[in-house]
DNA sequence: ATCTAAATGTAATGATGTTGCATTTATGTT
DNA sequence: AACATAAATGCAACATCATTACATTTAGAT
């Protein structure tokens, strides 16, 4: 199973013709693994023994692929997420809701959510669109109604 | 008219229970005179007499007073605006869409352009929404238009 | 005029992100 | 299998943004 996994991330690095190295394949790995974006900080401490640089520069080319995409949560943290949309080299498409917890501070990618159209002011050339939303996410909200009992 | 503007903002200083500086009415001064919001970088380099840490408590104490709101811009850049909702002491209402030019880098409030409602997937508990959009302001797809000809 | 909490200045430190250059490694070719 | 080389990594230094602790000054009240 594990194999199959990394079959698929050693498939993707090809694709883009990227070398599959251990610590994009790390990246990668971890990143697929959760329903969530993940922070730079939190990717710096899971994978310190990979140098901090090599880190920047691994999230870089791979939002340049459009294998992820960059997020700023509400204190202007940078968090990563997959990109599901037929995103690719210098097109994104990631115009979903994200949605940032005030509790677990997890952001979510809830695809499902686009935007809708917006007439703006004349004279506002509108190229893309970004929804943030911040509240609290299933599992805090289920914690908190216990919490309340 | 100055000493009208200057007497304004020290009324609204006056009004948090904040003693009026001259640092604060210079913030409240260059922020209001403007329709766009102010990067961090940029206060700073135009207040470079009021020392780096006042200026960050300036602009958090404003912030907490509800006088102005922090934006990020697509660079992760803090931004700060004027509220023209009914901000207050911990209870912001600020959202609006926020437009961030990718020519000029300016982040505009566009107050009118409220969140739509949306029903989110089960579990997540929304309590404040945020519109962000990027492409040309006014004035520099006005800009580009010339070029073009 | 005096007093004091609030505001500012200064120095040190932390967090995040980038640049230049030396070294290593993945991968195509022989 | 050995080689060649561009790509990737590591390392050191630097840049920018932000916070903390503590000393000093000042706005505004008495
Ligand atoms: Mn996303
Ligand atoms: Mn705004
Ligand atoms: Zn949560
Ligand atoms: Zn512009």
């Amino acid at each position: 199973m594990a194999q199959t996994k990394n079959f698929r991330f050693e498939e993707l690095l090809d694709k883009h013709h990227l070398k599959k190295t251990g610590a994009r394949l790390r990246v990668l790995s971890m990143m697929y693994s959760k329903n969530t974006a993940t922070s730079q900080p939190d990717l710096e401490s899971v994978m310190n023994d990979i140098d901090r640089v090599t880190l920047y520069r691994i999230l870089n080319v791979f939002e340049e692929k459009g294998i992820i995409h960059k997020v700023f949560d509400l204190n202007g943290t940078a968090n990563y997420a997959v990109c599901h949309a037929d995103c690719g080299e210098n097109h994104h498409h990631d115009e979903h809701l994200h949605f940032n917890c005030t509790n677990c501070k997890n952001v979510y990618c809830l695809d499902d959510l686009h935007m809708p159209r917006l007439n703006l002011p004349d004279g506002f050339k509108a190229e893309s669109f970004t929804l943030y939303a911040s509240g609290l996410c299933p599992k805090c909200s289920k914690k908190s109604q216990v919490i309340a009992n």
